[in-house]
DNA sequence: CTTAATAGTGGCGTTACGACACTAAATAAA
DNA sequence: TTTATTTAGTGTCGTAACGCCACTATTAAG
C-alpha cells in the first residue's frame, strides 16, 4: 500500500469497532412562566415508551455538519427553526446506550413561547416543564444532560442577552427581567437591570406600548448582534 | 420483535451507516515565552507525513469516557497527565476526513513548560510554536481547530485562573501577568492585574522567593479550587 | 376620584478596574 | 563603596457599573 489512493478504495469504517454516534438537542422554550423542555416518546427500542430529547443519527448522505443534524430533527418536531442554537458538549460511554459504546453531541436550542408540535409527527412530541423532568425518567442519560444544558442556560444568561430569544419577537423589559429571575431562581433588581440592558446598546425600541393593568410597556426587539454579545461583568 | 433483548440481540452497529468518530486534543504548553502545541507527524493514511493533533479512535474494549480518549492519546506520545483538560467542541462534516463523514470531539489541555516526549512513541511528536502552525500545512481541519482552541485559552483567561496551569507547579505573579499578556497580546496593567489576583483568594504564598537580578518575588501556588474559579469581571 | 397595578427614574454608596507615580530589594557597574 | 539598573510590589485618585431603595408616571378597576 503505497500511496492515499489505495488506501482509500481499500478501507471500509465497518472494518472497525466504532461507537455509535448521535447528537440530541435540548429544546427550551419559556411558556406561560414556565421554563419547558422538548421531549418525544421513543417509538422504537432502546428505552421503548419512554420520554428522551429530539435526535438521532447522522444521515451520512445529506446531513452536511452536527448542526444539520440536531436542525433536522428539531424541525421534524415543530417546523420551524430555533431562534437560538449553540452546541453544548458530547458525552462517550459505554454504558450509557445498550447497544454499545456511543457517543452523543448535545445542542441547546430555543423556541419561541407559542412555538406548536406537529401533530402528525412519528414520534409523539410534548413540552414537559423542566422543574418536573426529575419525575419523568428519561432515557440514557438525558435527565443529566438536561441538567446540563439548563446549567449553560444559567451561566449564558448571566452574562448575555440570549435569554431573549426565548421570548417574542418583541418583548417588555419586564418580561426579559421576570425571564431572568425565573432561571437564576432569585429576584433581579429592576433599575440595575434596565441599566445593564440598556448599556448594552443591543435592544431597540419599536415605539409601541403594551396595553392592560397599569402603565404600559416600551416594547423592544433584539438588534442584529445581539445573541453574539457579551457583558463584561456576570449577573446573579 | 417484542422485547428489548430480542431486539439488541439482534441489532448490529455494522448495518447502518454511521461516521467515523475520533478524538483530538489541542496540549499547549509556555516554553520559553512561546505558547506551542502538540503535534504529531502521521505514520499512516490518510494525510501521511502530515502534522496533526495527537487522537485517535475510541478504544470500545477500554475506555470509558471521550476524557480516557484524549488523556490515553496524550499520556502515550508525554507520558505524564495534563495539568488541565476540557472538552472544547465536536466537529463533524462529509468533507473533512477522506474517509468518510467523520465527526471529532476535541478536547483542551495543558502541560508545564519543561514536559518532553517520549521518544519511542509511534508517531513522532513535536512541540510547534502557535505562531508559527499557520505554516505547517496541517492535517484534516486541524489548523482551524488550534486556532478555536487558542481562541478558547484566551477566553478563559480573560475570566479564569486557568493559565497558571501552563507553568511549573509554583510561579511568580509576574510571570503570570506575562503569560497573560502573551495570550492576550498587549500589556496587563501590574496593579489591577495583582488586586484582581489576590482578591480572588485562589493563590497561596509558598514563602519561597525567586533569586537573580532584581528584587526577589514571592513564590505562590495555586489553591485546590483555583482551576473551576471564575471571575465576575472579564479582562482583556 | 381613589386605589391598585405595572413601568420607569433619581441618586447615593460600593466594588473593582485603569492609570501612573511611587517605594523596595536585589545585582551589576563604576 | 557608591551609583545605576533591574525587577517586585504599593498608594492613590478617578471612573464604570452595580446594589439598593425611594421616588415618579401612566394605565385600568372600583
Amino acid at each position: 500500500m503505497t500511496t492515499e489512493q489505495e488506501f482509500l478504495a481499500s478501507y471500509n469504517v465497518k472494518d472497525f469497532d466504532q461507537p455509535l454516534f448521535s447528537v440530541d438537542s435540548v429544546v427550551f422554550r419559556y411558556f406561560e412562566s414556565q421554563l419547558q423542555v422538548l421531549l418525544v416518546k421513543r417509538k422504537g427500542f432502546p428505552f421503548k415508551g419512554r420520554h428522551a430529547l429530539p435526535g438521532g443519527f447522522v444521515d451520512v448522505k445529506n446531513d452536511h455538519c452536527l448542526n444539520d443534524v440536531a436542525l433536522r430533527k428539531v424541525r421534524d418536531k415543530t417546523g420551524v427553526e430555533p431562534t437560538y442554537c449553540e452546541q453544548l458538549n458530547t458525552h462517550g460511554s459505554p454504558d450509557r446506550d445498550p447497544r454499545g459504546w456511543s457517543a452523543t453531541t448535545i445542542y441547546l436550542a430555543f423556541l419561541r413561547p407559542q412555538s406548536t408540535l406537529i401533530e402528525d409527527a412519528n414520534e409523539l412530541a410534548i413540552w414537559a416543564n423542566v422543574s418536573e423532568v426529575d419525575s419523568l425518567d428519561l432515557a440514557f442519560d438525558h435527565l443529566s444532560i438536561v441538567n446540563e444544558a439548563f446549567k449553560r442556560l444559567h451561566d449564558r444568561c448571566s452574562y448575555t442577552l440570549i435569554g431573549a430569544a426565548l421570548l417574542g419577537e418583541t418583548f417588555t423589559l419586564s418580561a426579559l427581567q421576570s425571564l431572568h429571575e425565573h432561571i437564576f431562581a432569585h429576584k433581579v433588581e429592576k433599575k440595575a437591570f434596565r441599566r445593564r440592558v440598556e448599556a448594552s446598546g443591543q435592544l431597540i425600541e419599536t415605539g409601541e406600548y403594551t396595553a392592560g393593568r397599569g402603565r404600559p410597556a416600551m416594547i423592544y426587539k433584539l438588534c442584529e448582534t445581539a445573541l453574539e454579545y457579551s457583558f463584561v461583568r456576570a449577573m446573579d
